[in-house]
DNA sequence: GACAATTAAGTTGTGCACAACTTACCTGTC
DNA sequence: GACAGGTAAGTTGTGCACAACTTAATTGTC
């Protein structure tokens, strides 16, 4: 019995909890939130990453792998397959540049772009499940911009 | 060229950016944590989801696999082969419950309850990259906390 | 006590992430 | 123009996530 609460007191004091982790709280959301776009993004056939591929390409295009994967934080292990799949779904095209074949530039087709439209409405659809007030959302997304970039110069 | 330039309008009054996306701040800040987090789990030869499993353990066990799912919002087709990898590595025991034959309980072997000693500085490395202070980090996991909550609600 | 409905865990298949490596191409330096 | 060093994209292998399904045990309900 003595042995039991000198192992749970020591437990205690050393190991981390998991409700204190800022890292569980950020997995945790961001898993639930990517949950709420996931119906919504079947009905346009993207998973999320798909979605955030198409988003920067709606932005400007055409553009390399690796400006998206600077973008996105991706490297090619990712994006390659992911734009193959993106292909295959006709809403991009990858075409080797003349200049410098090392280069794939990825076009969108008009598919693809047809798609920027049906999306509109999506993001909106989050900020009304987030329970959350747009300055709320605001103040938020700021404070992760900071401490994403802390985490990367932490790197 | 008014075609395009009709069209470059379309596209940026539809079209959501990548950058006013909480969901894209969320999904970029829990992989750059987590990049935080490697280097040091692999120090305890942890990916990072085993080391939260570590964690529901460490506060109390044996744990259901069902337990474990709940408290991290993880199904069983994840949970059950992560979990033969820490049985694999040694830290964790699965038997079958003599009570009810269709549960495992999860249990800590010594190695796997001696690890809790070396992972106990942490969260304090995740704390000194995150270029928050202690105020703001309470703050964000309060909000995050809110955030995950009202989405599982949403859903 | 038979048996439909439910439940716990596991399996299968798809699609990320990411490390480590390969291939093909380009660039600078001599 | 040769060639070392660097760069862009792709490949391979491991480990999550998660949907859909299977298997085996348990729990009502009659």
């Amino acid at each position: 019995m003595h042995n039991l609460i000198v192992r749970y007191r020591i437990l205690m004091i050393d190991a981390p909890r998991l409700d204190r982790q800022v890292c569980f709280a950020l997995y945790s959301a961001s898993r639930a939130a990517t949950a709420v776009y996931r119906p919504v993004l079947e009905e346009l056939g993207l998973t999320y990453p798909q979605y955030l591929v198409m988003l920067v390409l709606w932005e400007n295009e055409p553009r390399g792998v690796k400006e998206l994967g600077e973008e996105l934080g991706l490297d090619s292990g990712t994006l390659s397959p992911l734009l193959k799949r993106l292909e295959s779904l006709g809403l991009v095209e990858r075409r080797r540049s003349g200049e410098d074949e090392r280069r794939v530039a990825i076009h969108l087709t008009p598919a693809g772009r047809d798609l920027s439209g049906k999306a509109g409405t999506i993001p909106q659809r989050l900020a009304d499940a987030a329970g959350l007030s747009a300055g709320e959302l605001d103040q938020l997304r700021a404070t992760l911009g900071r401490l994403t970039a802390a985490l990367h110069n932490a790197q």
